[in-house]
DNA sequence: CATGAATGAGAATTCATTCAT
DNA sequence: TATGAATGAATTCTCATTCAT
């Protein structure tokens, strides 16, 4: 009775859910939550606004979904492998995580999700169900520097000081700068860095 | 029937005007430009919407003629005075306008401004009588700056590089901060200022 | 400042909802409730329907308000005062109430709110806030007859058998027929109320 | 490639498009034509809501199919034969009629028919085409109980009065009940149609 | 000047209907 | 045949803007 096997469909409707929600997180990062609307994505995605609702059942669905989905897919990438090549000093390993997320090709995405995070941790009233996923997800950025932080403060590379408190602020400008000018990355991106590393580097 | 003299009637004009366009630099900055409803400018200008209308003719000129407004009244605020006083080491004086810019109390206004202009900044199709608006209203602040960039790398107190560039990626950060987690500046504020200019100061 | 009087406004404000109130009651009841849209009670009240928004905050609290304000308004009216006249025998009053209620003149309101009732109380999932005000107001049509159909019984004017249930037939035939052919009643009323009321007269 | 021969695929198709007018019936029965969706009925009949469309062309078709299948299947069902036993007295076929058209098993179908044709009685702007058909449709509960009501005022059972009016008053009570509180007949079936029957019978 | 009533364009969501497979 | 992907018209609700008082 069906055309194709079940495997294919389900391999073509999961494609099509993620280039919604591919769509979803540029545009929810380029514009906020509220400011995105159901036609911006679907135009983004090449499909009908109808179609976003086949796949998704609200506005807050496809931006839990896309979020979850963006972590989820992005969570192993190479990014993070990179991360935990010993031969490099953890100062230095904070300047390719910086360069990696924000420069990197697919980065679209793990911008994107970083981003929209920052947004809703600015919302006031968020639903309980999101407030867990943004920790969550925030969690993610979190657990993975931190370490690194902690390295470096031992090693003497990074200033004293409370390490949590060194990464949220050194993650504020990050997410800020995305927020407000990504295109800053496009030049010079090693000189920037450097600079913004200078921030948290002692000497 | 006139009650007053037409001086005194356009004292009060005058200041009805200012009511609602230092109403309107809050609500603008802390919610940005479309989320920010002319109900909520009313509202925080104790008046009723239909008077907004009455003083100006949309959101667009609210917007316009708030910024400028703004911009004049703050300009030879004793904010950029201090920043004249010779006594104090142009790096000094850098963190005094990041912390004056963005924690002074009277700053609301200033504040807004710049977290205004970003916002602005980040618009994509911006009608071409704003464009030209912000790129006036943002050069007062690197006006402002300047000066102390270049000078700071001739005492040698800040790293070398093109002046203008630095100045960027500062104002960059400062203003990023202010756009994605305003609270930032709550606590620690001198410590996080310092933590800010190590991007820039050589050691 | 106000160009008018409060009391003035007030009283305009007042009449507006109402206005819209008494066209709701009459939409919903000849829709049903899922089936009114909004744009059908802004016609028939000849407003824009953004008016309605205006003065109700959705079409959930235009059903409660016009309801609620349509129970009031009739509650008092003569229609009840007529039914506690101890001259007439209570299957009369009976026979005058389903007169009354469903063809008296201003009738278009309580014999709406009889069948929006209906339709609310067939509703599966009704809103915790709704169920009660449903019981409230359907509870005021069983105050009104119960005690006729009581007395009846004692004076061996109608049939034997449990009151409420009774009662509960009559009711429901009653608010069929307004619900199915609210026409039915247009003709040969008096008639007609003879043979409904033949259900449960004893002879 | 034909597994089946022609007759048997006929067989097959036929079936299959009882199947969703039998569920069409059901649900339109149980929502109103309006609240109906087609995915409503899909889901009923078992089918995808593309196979409805394969078999018919839009919802009025579904419903105009529906009711004329169901009339057909059902105009010489025994409910109908049982009707001209000449053993039982008119009034007393009249009470089985009543109890069968609403109670009985199978008659998930005819009941169903009947509230259709009465929400499509009620409806304004009936196309042309389904105007006729409603007549036709309900018609046939006309033809079928109009001659028990002469025989009846005949024998002195039914009171006097225009037969086809008395018939008229009859049949909106009992589909509007149906449309209002089709749950009314689950108890006491005997007992509410003995009451209902008060309304025509002599003495 | 001042208020808030009134309007209508636009955004989220639902659902009949069409179409590719 | 059969499925469900895809589309777009229609509906609820929001909010900038205009207007009568």
């Amino acid at each position: 009775m069906a055309p194709q096997n079940k495997e294919q469909l389900d391999q073509k409707k999961h494609e099509r859910k993620a280039q919604i929600m591919r769509a979803a997180i540029k545009v929810f990062a380029e514009n906020g939550i509220k400011l995105t609307k159901i036609s911006m994505i679907a135009k983004e995605a090449k499909v009908s606004h109808g179609l976003v609702y086949h796949y998704f059942t609200s506005k807050d669905e496809i931006l839990y979904a896309s979020l979850d989905w963006a972590v989820e897919e992005h969570k192993s990438a190479k990014l993070f492998q990179e991360l935990n090549d010993h031969e490099v000093s953890p100062l230095e390993q904070i300047k390719q995580f910086t360069l990696f997320a924000f420069t990197e090709s697919d980065t679209e995405i793990s911008n994107g999700v970083f981003r929209i995070i920052q947004n809703l941790s600015s919302t006031n009233d968020l639903p309980e169900h999101l407030v867990q996923f943004v920790e969550k997800a925030g969690q993610f950025y979190i657990e993975s520097l931190y370490p690194l932080f902690v390295e470096g403060q031992n090693s003497g590379e990074i200033i004293k000081g409370d390490a949590e408190e060194l990464l949220g602020i050194y993650l504020t400008v990050l997410s800020g700068i995305m927020a407000d000018d990504p295109a800053f990355w496009k030049d010079n991106t090693e000189q920037k860095v450097g600079i913004l590393t200078r921030m948290i580097s002692e000497r």
